[in-house]
DNA sequence: GGTATTTACGTAAGTACTAACATAAATCCC
DNA sequence: GGGATTTATGTTAGTACTTACGTAAATACC
């Protein structure tokens, strides 16, 4: 297994914490020298109201990043010190306006000389570096603004389905075709006694009669399975196809059907029907697009009371050539 | 009075704070959509256990860069929620050695494709926008280095000596005759009677007979003073210098002294003397710079019970030109 | 070899936030 | 103009740390 050394930007996070906490210690360190009794952590909320003159909570978390509770709270605390003066604004009753007290706009007359040694002081050794961070910072803000968990979200799912396989009936992974049907059949429906007996059985009761049973695997993860029934020579059913819930939309399904598409030719099967739902659409939709058709009455003698939909697979063009992707 | 828009870096601890948060965010998001219950903030603690073996709390905590607390209680929780093994270090009894469990393991190994499409997703976007994040990242971390604090303090005292100036006497800054010096004799000594009654009415007991009250001014904050005092026709005492606490080292006393010796030549005194204490070493050494020199007697009728230093003046080359730095 | 110091860690309390909820005032919508 | 919705804020509880302090084990020093 190779190292995670590499990965640095993961641990940006708390780097960048760690930075901030610095910066934050210093400003303090600088106030505490200068007898002032300013607080690094302000700096926004002050340098928002002396900018921009009084503000309503809201507005001023807007504009600093955080949100109104901080703000209210830090407000709470500055107004009792004596930092920071009320007034009711009289056009709206909610609203509480801020503004700076005589004691911070001291404190700020007296801080403007330690503010220009720290941006100075900054400036200077950025430059000596040749780094810009004010403007590297302001393109990171920019670049994992709002759709970066999406972009990521399609890269995993691109390697997922780079890496995912779909292998023959293995007894290793028998709990999981146990385990995956029985997660989704309690949440949409509920375990019939036929299901219990054939999941737990899966030798017995699919592989004895000719019949196959299909494993997705992602890596070492088993997410996906479906079995492949003998009902009687030459005829297939396609049954207990199950998906993990978080691995949808990755075309297991898709993959495992194509597979057991592949063994019905194989094994030389004539007929491969299966049984499902009207409430499942997407799976529907699968079937659909695979070659399966819709027969107009249900199974004469099905096994099961869920079913309202009765499907039998016939040759096509696209079914022949069964594509991987979804 | 300027805006405080400019002082973008003083900001950059929150704006730091706030980029962080949204990096851990955006792990766990990933981690959730993909089914493992790990969390952004654990990933330092667990890549070090994956790249370097078992280790204990503290080594731990000095290599990620947090507190043997935080290490602490975070492997608390991790071990009670059974992703941390705990074996207790047979060579020392009091360290408590980590180690990945199981449950991290297999999750590691989940959480890798997701690892890499997030590395993969920022490297791909801080490229195109022309930032390597990591490199400035380190830059900046070196230079807020060690020495950053005093460098910055160096700063403000270079700009705090371009700002002091001396002036005489105003009778707005009486407060601050009396403050200053009282603030120093409660710490040093304890104010006496004649103290209390030349410092409440500089303008009787100075400035009438003909002496000079002179303040120090760093923009309009007062952080020194003395007086000047005629004893006698020609005779003028140098008396009440006192500098504010938080603004000693900035040559405070010695810009008053010097503008104390001009007065008293404008004044064409002929006798310049001071008493004092031997227990104010570095106020002696400036009056001795200066040009003061100990007498071998005390003052025969001094006003003052804490005084076991008589010095007068005398014109030298260097009380003549009377530089202004320290 | 016993005492002082250092080290490693745990625990308690505090801080600076956030998320989730509660509430009153303002606004919208016919 | 009266009810539904939105907005602005406060409040509570929780999290991820920190600092400060306490304690046992290891080490250093005569």
């Amino acid at each position: 297994m190779h190292a995670l050394a590499d990965y640095g930007l993961l641990a940006l996070g708390s780097r960048l914490r760690a930075i901030s906490e610095q910066l934050y210690a210093l400003a303090d360190e600088v106030y505490r020298l200068r007898g002032l009794g300013l607080q690094g952590r302000w700096f926004p909320l002050l340098r928002l109201l002396h900018d921009q003159g009084p503000q309503s909570v809201g507005s001023i978390a807007a504009q600093i990043g955080q949100t109104h509770s901080a703000v209210s709270q830090l407000a709470d605390r500055l107004v009792t010190e004596g930092w920071l003066e009320v007034v009711d604004d009289p056009a709206d009753r909610r609203r509480r306006c801020l503004s700076l007290g005589e004691r911070s706009r001291e404190a700020i007359r007296q801080a403007r000389p330690a503010w220009q040694a720290i941006v100075q002081e900054l400036e200077q050794r950025c430059a000596a570096a040749g780094i810009d961070m004010l403007q590297t910072l302001s393109t990171f803000e920019a670049l994992i603004g709002a759709d970066l968990a999406p972009a990521i979200a399609a890269r995993c799912q691109a390697s997922d389905r780079a890496n995912l396989r779909v292998v023959d009936f293995d007894a290793a992974l028998r709990e999981h075709f146990y385990r995956l049907n029985a997660d989704w059949l309690r949440k949409y429906f509920y375990l019939e006694e036929i299901d219990h007996r054939v999941l737990s059985q899966p030798e017995q009761e699919i592989l004895a009669g000719g019949g196959e049973v299909l494993f997705a695997l992602l890596g070492e993860q088993v997410v996906g399975t479906c079995a492949l029934k003998v009902e009687s020579p030459g005829v297939f059913e396609l049954t207990k196809m199950a998906v993990d819930e978080s691995h949808q939309g990755l075309g297991v399904g898709r993959r495992l059907l194509a597979r057991a598409i592949e063994v019905f030719r194989q094994r030389q099967g004539k007929t491969l029907f299966l049984e499902s739902s009207t409430k499942l659409t997407p799976a529907l939709n699968l079937y659909l697009s695979m070659g399966f058709e819709h027969q107009p009455t249900l199974k004469p003698d099905s096994h099961y009371s869920r079913s309202d939909v009765y499907m039998i697979w016939r040759e096509t063009p696209a079914s022949a050539t069964a594509p991987a992707q979804a």
